[in-house]
DNA sequence: CTTCGCATCCCCAGTATTGGGGATTTCGCT
DNA sequence: AGCGAAATCCCCAATACTGGGGATGCGAAG
């Protein structure tokens, strides 16, 4: 059965070119083309596409937002950002929001087509520059202790236990050693993050091994 | 001029097919296999391929170590992880270890000429399940307790505090309110939460309100 | 009006953590 | 051979935390 696939796009001739190489390939078929966030978010849910092509900039409002609300209605729709915009900003917003997808307007037909295959099988297709800054978001800021203090490897041991929620025990048992040990190792582990409390070493270690961005909804 | 790739794999027919993969690319060209973290840390950082692909499981180490130390040795090459782990800890992984793309096993061979191409223009090619999962790393865990469990207003501040560090003592200061009533409070985020100590509940906190980065084993 | 959730406070016993002190072994480096 | 860093273990005292129990007032919902 063909990929039924529907369009938010305020540009009359992209919609026009997007539903003219959509038209060409047996299949996808376009099932509904909007132009504002409205009509979107009226029509769209009682359609339950496949796959929904989403521009960013729109008269109403933000393609972001209107991904937001369409995938909470529509959980196993795929959504795939079609879009000018290249800035980590746009981009991580649209997948936080539940974009499965991010291409930019350039291109070409054939890669658009098989987006939405690609899209509707699982994947996440998207353009060579999206990618690499997604990826390169994974990338650790470096630079564990402010000062030169350097954790031992088997401090750091105990410290990713430790941010697990262990028990000092608990962490004891599973590195095979006693628990005044353990608690030897957390001495020098707050000495070096310059922390009091366990709990204040785990944020320290979670700040630094986590990605954060917008981290509060609103 | 082709692109020069060196191999870091140590099963003795995958080294072969894709030797003879980028060997039938005249716009590729392989000008390492190593067998092993070892022999790759010595000999590659002179070579300063322009692609490294690199397997995770290997005799002496992980290829994710192996990645962090190459690319320290050469942040211009750019490093594609090709094994048959599909799991999320691995993948994050090897991103946060400096790999620019993410091969499953599985990958045909076009596809994998293609993906060589990719990561040297700035891309970064994963295969579809993998690009997926790492989309899905930026989606927000909206519900944060597992059951109906709603924290009320008062616990979120309480557990807000107790995600920056702070002592119970000085919660208690902060919100006007006595030791004891924060200490009843954090009785019944933990059982809300299911969780037995602060530290599990800041982790459980931190996971639901930021991205994580899946840096633990087990 | 009564019930219920919420926030507040209290007591207590048991356990864990924190932060001093010190001691030993192993291992690499000089 | 000697030095130092790392890892191991131990003791101890003060403090913090956990998890029971219960009690009060308040405001919203039934």
């Amino acid at each position: 059965m063909a990929i039924t696939v529907a369009i938010v796009e305020d540009n009359a001739g992209i919609c026009e070119e997007l539903e003219e190489i959509l038209r060409e390939d047996p299949g996808c078929s376009c099932v509904c083309v909007c132009r504002n966030i409205q009509t979107a978010l009226r029509k769209i849910p009682t359609l339950a596409p496949d796959v929904i092509i989403m521009d960013i900039q729109l008269p109403d409002g933000s393609g972001i937002d209107c991904t937001a609300r369409l995938k909470r209605l529509l959980p196993r729709t795929q959504i795939m950002m079609f879009t000018i915009y290249e800035d980590s900003e746009q981009i991580f917003r649209a997948l936080e929001a539940g974009a499965s997808g991010y291409l930019l307007k350039r291109t070409p037909p054939e890669a658009m087509l098989r987006a939405i295959r690609e899209v509707k099988q699982g994947g996440a297709p998207m353009s060579g520059e999206v990618a690499r800054k997604v990826v390169h978001s994974f990338r650790r800021p470096s630079a564990q202790s402010p000062d030169g203090e350097q954790l031992t490897p088997r401090e750091v041991e105990v410290l990713e236990l430790l941010a697990k929620g262990f028990l000092s025990k608990e962490i004891a048992d599973q590195l095979a050693v006693s628990v005044e040990t353990v608690n030897s190792h957390l001495k020098h582990i707050y000495e070096k993050l310059h922390v009091r409390s366990r709990t204040e070493a785990v944020i320290k270690y979670m700040k630094g091994s986590l990605r954060f961005f917008a981290t509060f909804s609103g």
